[in-house]
DNA sequence: AAGAATTACAACCGCAGCGTG
DNA sequence: ACACGCTGCGGTTGTAATTCT
């Protein structure tokens, strides 16, 4: 069995509320309250609508401080941190937003917001798309491949990042991976860009090392070497794979698979790292493969 | 100009959580 | 401990307005 209704469906108006309706739902709730009981309050206010229709119209659309009207670059910015860190606790957010209410940032998100996210990274997806053919071509030319990191690196957010709590607005940092952890950038809260793995070459004693940005050896014996991206259903996801196979002395990856992906839709960000797999193995000591 | 498609947003629905008796 | 009533929340739907063909 299920809940009982809150109230008697064939006996309440439903659907768009009337100015009059309004002006009444107004007046009763500026003289008296909501008396902290939303389901009595249509009755004394002589409104036939239930209670908790009166509530959402006069959260959402009545009080006094609401904000109506289009959303500001700054607010925008907001959402999407707050999204990126929290997901769709539509609430939560609002919170963060003076005069909007949950509601409110729910649709946009829904029917704007998400949109222009989604324009920006095609966009991007296809600089990235254009970097990764330079990327192929080399490949086939050379035993090494140099990708200049600024080719594969995507800004997906905007710049600043405003703090409701002090009223400050702050510059985002281009955020490093750290190819031995999996990374999750609400860690840091500071991600705008996106930085793809680059091509780096590898000096003839076999050694490379990590300078922040996740970097693939490439051998003389590289069999195959696949980036895609691509967008689907669910959202967006990127991935960037190099699968190298060979026996050169001078490769210490004897076999490498590499990936990167990320859902900005979803702000998941899953870095999968394969790099536990095989055992480097370095000429001396000193040599270190640190992130 | 008109119908179709899309967009924007208000409103509804059902569930979870909380307080109270 | 349990049932009940209420509120708040997030997902979904309905529809008016706008844009496209």
């Amino acid at each position: 069995m299920g809940r009982a209704p809150c109230c008697d469906k064939t006996k309440v108006k439903r659907g768009a509320w009337s100015p009059e309706e309004d002006t009444t739902l107004k007046n009763y709730v500026q003289k008296y309250g909501t008396g902290g009981n939303w389901i009595a309050l249509p009755h004394k206010a002589g409104l036939k609508r239930c209670g908790k229709s009166c509530r959402l119209r006069w959260l959402n659309y009545l009080r006094p401080d609401i904000k109506h009207g289009g959303f500001t670059e700054e607010e925008d910015n907001i959402i999407l941190n707050l999204y990126n860190n929290i997901g769709s606790k539509w609430s939560i957010i609002a919170s963060h937003l003076p005069g909007r209410t949950d509601n409110d940032v729910k649709n946009y998100w829904n029917t704007k917001l998400k949109k222009k996210l989604l324009a920006e990274v095609t966009t991007s997806l296809t600089a990235i798309t254009a970097a990764t053919s330079v990327a192929t071509t080399s490949i086939t030319n050379t035993s090494f491949c140099h990708v200049p990191s600024s080719a594969l690196t995507t800004k997906i957010e905007t710049n600043h990042f405003y703090n409701s709590v002090n009223n400050t607005t702050l510059p985002y940092y281009p955020m490093e991976v750290n190819p031995h952890h999996n990374f999750m950038p609400e860690m840091l809260g500071i991600s705008t860009q996106i930085p793809l793995p680059r091509l780096v070459e590898v000096p003839e004693n076999g050694i490379n090392s990590y300078s922040g940005f996740p970097t693939i050896p490439l051998s003389k014996e590289l069999s195959n070497f696949s980036p895609s991206f691509s967008l689907d259903n669910s959202g967006i996801s990127a991935s960037w794979s190099v699968n190298g196979g060979g026996e050169d002395n001078n490769t210490f990856l004897d076999e490498f698979d590499y990936g990167l992906s990320y859902d900005l839709l979803n702000i998941g960000f899953d870095f999968e790292d394969k790099t536990s797999e095989f055992n480097p193995s370095f000429t001396n000591s000193s040599d270190s493969f640190a992130g």
